[in-house]
DNA sequence: CGACTAGTTGAGGCCAGTCAATGTTGGTGG
DNA sequence: CCACCAACATTGACTGGCCTCAACTAGTCG
């Protein structure tokens, strides 16, 4: 029943009590991210319909999986709350994190084309997520098409994003590709209403080099050194950024 | 009129006249590549709607452009003959490959998202390719379900693509990226009809080493290295492979 | 034939990885 | 409240894989 790090969505059994008092509570129409979400441009009508479509919004403890590589695909996943990171695993268990998504994020688009999952989703911190069953979103489509349109538009904003993971993989060195990283971090926190100088990461420094294609021990030094430098402070995983025009001279517009 | 390297796909004029002929020749319904394009699973009436939808069929000579990165986009091109790479650059020039296309493949779908297209595409060798009006895509997805289905999954295929090269550009050393990408091309070339251990790179050195974030002389030793372990024989751009499941090993199946 | 592009190979350097020791933080239970 | 532990983070010394620079060869095209 309770798996110590359960695959599937809590049914609305047991400690889901409180749950489901929340979950009625919460619908597209109210949420804080429709402007960032699929429900953009959507009509009231529409909105409604699609809002109905959303199986369940469930919560998920830090470090639980969403889904996971080789599982059958069926439902893309909004985030309401929280952070979660995908990963695609090398054979011999090197892991690379290929994206770090915060509220607003849709999820598990990589399983469409085929109808399994190519990457793992994990929670960085409890998090909460909105099950939009695929077929059902696929259906719903069809007839409106302003979520066809975003259902498309969210796919290929994924595609530039990894293009620009791939030139960050392939030919950044360390310094820039961190420099991108915060800068990135800091535009999507501004978006969502945060402070674009002074976050907090939400993943250790072994996951943020896995992110960048590099070790732990090279983003700490990264760290201290643009501290050095009095780019930012970095307080454990607080951190502030003092100097942003270096920041992005370093990163030379690449984020 | 005439530019060195065009930007813009021949219009009906001049030199197309011999072109338009081929034009009118050919049609989703007898391309090659239907069962691996966008027409693969449509009805016959809808394969007509779609094919009347191809506003042309263009050709590319070798090293031309069929769009560069922050042109506005307006269709997505299905590859009819030849092979294209997508580029993106940073700031300072730097050049990261992002695909290889080839046969079948359909190109632009980064550009769905931003209405600009984020990377360039340039033909490696002269190419043929279908021309097909975005606006006028979605409204006819809109009507066909398999089509929007086949849209979904060609994007959705796309961002799994990229996550596999983010692996390989994170995570991968030298000489396995090499061997998955000789895997990769060995399975696409399959796909198509070819031979699977023989055949001919379309790409210089130094444009493999860019796919694959290393440089053109780590490339060039490593096809080398290959060669003397009896993997392989490479001749120029012309490859034969001998020793596929060393390769695969190399590769460790992440291709 | 010369100029140019593509490819190969060698020598040496550097950036990031590896290994290892130490410090810091946060959660748990006495 | 504090001691303890485990996970996370920092820092140093050293290594090595890939890059850089460079010389040379082969093929192509005007």
């Amino acid at each position: 029943m309770s798996h110590p790090a359960t695959r599937h969505l809590p049914q609305a059994t047991g400690t889901a009590a409180s749950l489901s008092i929340q979950q009625l509570r919460t619908h597209c129409n109210s949420c804080n991210m429709r402007e960032l979400c699929l429900p953009v441009g959507l009509a009231p009508d529409a909105l409604r319909q699609l809002d109905e479509l959303v199986a369940n919004r469930a919560r998920l403890k830090k470090n639980e999986v969403l889904y996971r590589a080789g599982e059958t695909f069926a439902a893309l996943y909004a985030i309401r709350l929280g952070s979660l990171k995908t990963t695609v695993l090398a054979e011999d268990g090197r892991e690379q994190i290929t994206g770090y998504h915060m509220i607003g994020d849709i999820l598990g688009m990589d399983g469409i084309g085929s109808a399994v999952h190519g990457c793992e989703a994990i929670a960085l911190e409890d998090s909460e997520v909105c099950a939009m069953p695929f077929e059902r979103l696929e259906h719903l489509a069809q007839a409106i098409p302003a979520l066809q349109q975003n259902l498309l538009r969210f796919l290929s904003r994924n595609i530039g994003r990894d293009q620009g993971m791939m030139l960050m993989l392939g030919r950044l060195r360390a310094e820039e590709r961190l420099a991108v990283f915060l800068l990135n971090l800091s535009e999507r926190y501004h978006q969502r209403g945060y402070s674009p100088s002074e976050f907090v990461l939400r993943m250790t420094r072994e996951e943020i080099g896995s992110y960048l294609g590099l070790k732990l021990e090279t983003v700490s030094r990264l760290f201290s050194r643009f501290q050095e430098e009095g780019l930012l402070q970095v307080s454990g995983r607080n951190i502030k950024i003092f100097d942003m025009p270096a920041l992005k001279l370093l990163a030379g517009r690449n984020c």
